[in-house]
RNA sequence: GCACCGGUGGCGAAGUGGCUAACGCGCUGGUCUGCAAAACCAGUAUUCGCGGGUUCAAUUCCCGCCCGGUGCUCCA
């Protein structure tokens, strides 16, 4: 199946392919560690996760970098402001984005680089630009690009140039740039700051640099894809562009995938607006990993996506839905003859749900399939007709569905627990919901306790007392769940 | 202000110039149960922001308006 997918720079939806013919080269621009990610952030991440699982679905092997931004503005500040230095700031963050990822279910790249371990790389790449005086250097020791000599400037984000008026909107630190839009490719140490001794002369880089060349670095020129928000298109993107292709004279990227920013309730997520959250902040209300990556993944990365607390909800029990279906699928008794009627709804299910993926990445439409086995496929669980061929081919396709949307395993609670703990260590315990807190020291074999005890209160026909231990686990977050194989409790 | 994207049932959301407008959640009814819960089944938009136009036919194409979002500046 060919994967058709929009690429920015043509405007048009193309078919992806590796063009070495071996493995497909992809860059995704990664966080700027200086915060907790936001679930904005990992819209992005996932989406990227869902095209690198799905290329893999389809044969194609990835090798994928990603940067973490660990100097920039906002970091030098903050660290100054803890009164550390940058390399002491930012791998807590570091290790909470992958901590995040991780509770998210998103595979890693192959390639995780870090901005601060390839100055030299990024230097080595001024120096190749100044060579061909696509940069240079100004007075206070910075260095820019110079976009008159980037033709093509512009051609990701559409936008055209050649009418902007130099020196029109100069900030005050850049007043001896030639032109009012070129940008900064290494940025000068004022005195106290932090800094990197090279033969540019002493300074950090530039925020775009180190895509350029950490990318190059690992993948080479012409690569086969690079991904990031939607944000990014300008100037990040297009800076990386001139950048690079001055540098090589060969196209840097293919095909360019951008992720559309969600909103959340209706509205944009801002601090100010009070609907900014962290995916450590979900988990602590009691939602769960998984819905949160269900919801984020289901709405195909070109739309926009409305993020509610209602809509996760609802992710919470299409989930359930699907865990239970698969679980009924695996020990449902099989009946002597096949269900032929069920195979081919198996197969259809499986041709829409790869087509709808091949589309464009349609997500929507690919889930929209897998529901439509769940029902066919419980019908024929319900009126006893479902032949051994039929669950090892539904099995299948319940299999290839979660290779890409990973929401099948249940690590839920772990997840839950891992943010309780985290909370008590960072002291923010008060922002957990009373019912996440609830769980809190309710261990599993106090919990075990009261369901054998309601279990005998039962067989005794002693129903208020069964009644009111339910009561009381469900106050405690725990659902009790009566069924022909025993009794089965979970936490909510 | 300029440019671009979107507005589909209670909520999220797919899709198409003409077949019964996907799918999930919710809701209602049913099966099951000591009662529940869970699970399963069934039903649930004469209609696709508003006003025009093109067409034999528009939710789908065109124009205008309203609303939401994004970019033009740091941002996934």
């Amino acid at each position: 199946m060919t994967i058709r997918l929009f690429n920015t720079l043509s405007g048009k939806i193309e078919d992806l392919a590796a063009s070495d013919g071996q493995s497909f080269r992809m860059y995704a621009c990664g966080p700027t560690v200086y915060d907790y990610g936001h679930i904005g952030n990992f819209r992005t991440f996932l989406q990227v996760d869902v095209l690198r699982r799905f290329l893999k679905l389809q044969g194609l092997t990835p090798r994928h970098v990603m940067n973490i931004t660990d100097v920039d503005d906002k970091i030098i500040r903050n660290a100054a402001a803890a009164g550390v230095d940058i390399g002491q700031y930012t791998p807590r963050f570091e290790k909470a984005f992958f901590e995040d990822l991780d509770a998210l279910n998103v595979e890693k790249p192959e390639i995780v680089a870090r901005a601060t371990e390839h100055i030299p790389s990024m230097v080595g790449l001024i120096e190749k630009l100044a060579e061909q005086d696509c940069a240079y250097k100004t007075e206070d020791g910075s260095w820019y690009f110079r976009i008159a000599k980037f033709p093509g400037y512009g051609k990701l984000s559409k936008k055209d140039f050649t009418g902007i008026t130099d020196g029109a909107r100069v900030d005050v630190d850049e007043y001896d740039k030639d032109s009012a839009r070129d940008f900064a490719l290494w940025k000068a140490a004022k005195p106290g700051e932090y800094r990197w001794e090279t033969a540019l002369g002493a300074g950090r880089p530039g925020w775009h640099i180190e895509c350029s060349a950490m990318a190059t670095e690992y993948l080479g020129s012409g690569i086969d894809l690079h991904a990031g928000g939607e944000d990014l298109m300008f100037p990040h993107h297009e800076n990386e562009i001139a950048q690079s292709e001055s540098a090589s004279h060969q196209c840097f990227a293919r095909h360019w995938f951008h992720v559309r920013f969600l909103l959340v309730e209706g509205k944009k997520m801002s601090k100010s607006e009070g609907n900014f959250y962290t995916l450590r902040d979900l988990l602590l209300k009691g939602y769960k990993a998984s819905a949160i990556r269900l919801l984020l993944i289901s709405v195909p990365y070109r739309q926009q996506l409305n993020f509610t607390f209602e809509g996760l909800a609802a992710e919470t029990g299409a989930i359930d839905r699907l865990r239970n279906f698969q679980q009924r699928v695996r020990s449902a008794s099989a009946a002597a003859t096949e269900n032929s009627s069920l195979a081919d709804e198996t197969a259809k299910c499986e041709k829409n749900f790869i087509e709808g993926l091949a589309n464009d990445l349609n997500s929507a439409e690919a889930r929209a399939a897998v529901f439509d086995l769940v029902r066919a496929g419980n019908a024929a669980i319900d009126a006893g007709t479902l032949g051994a061929e039929n669950v090892a081919q539904i099995l299948g396709v319940l299999q290839q569905f979660d290779h890409v949307f990973g929401v099948l395993e249940d690590h839920d609670a772990e997840w839950t627990k891992f943010a309780l703990e985290w909370a008590e260590r960072e002291g923010r315990l008060n922002e957990a919901s009373p019912e996440v807190l609830a769980q809190r020291g309710f261990s599993d074999e106090q919990i075990q306790k009261l369901v054998d005890e309601r279990t005998q209160a039962k067989k005794t026909r002693n129903f208020a007392r069964a009644d009111a231990i339910r009561k009381e686990l469900a106050e405690k977050g725990v659902l009790i769940e009566d069924s022909k194989d025993g009794v089965r409790w979970k936490r909510k």
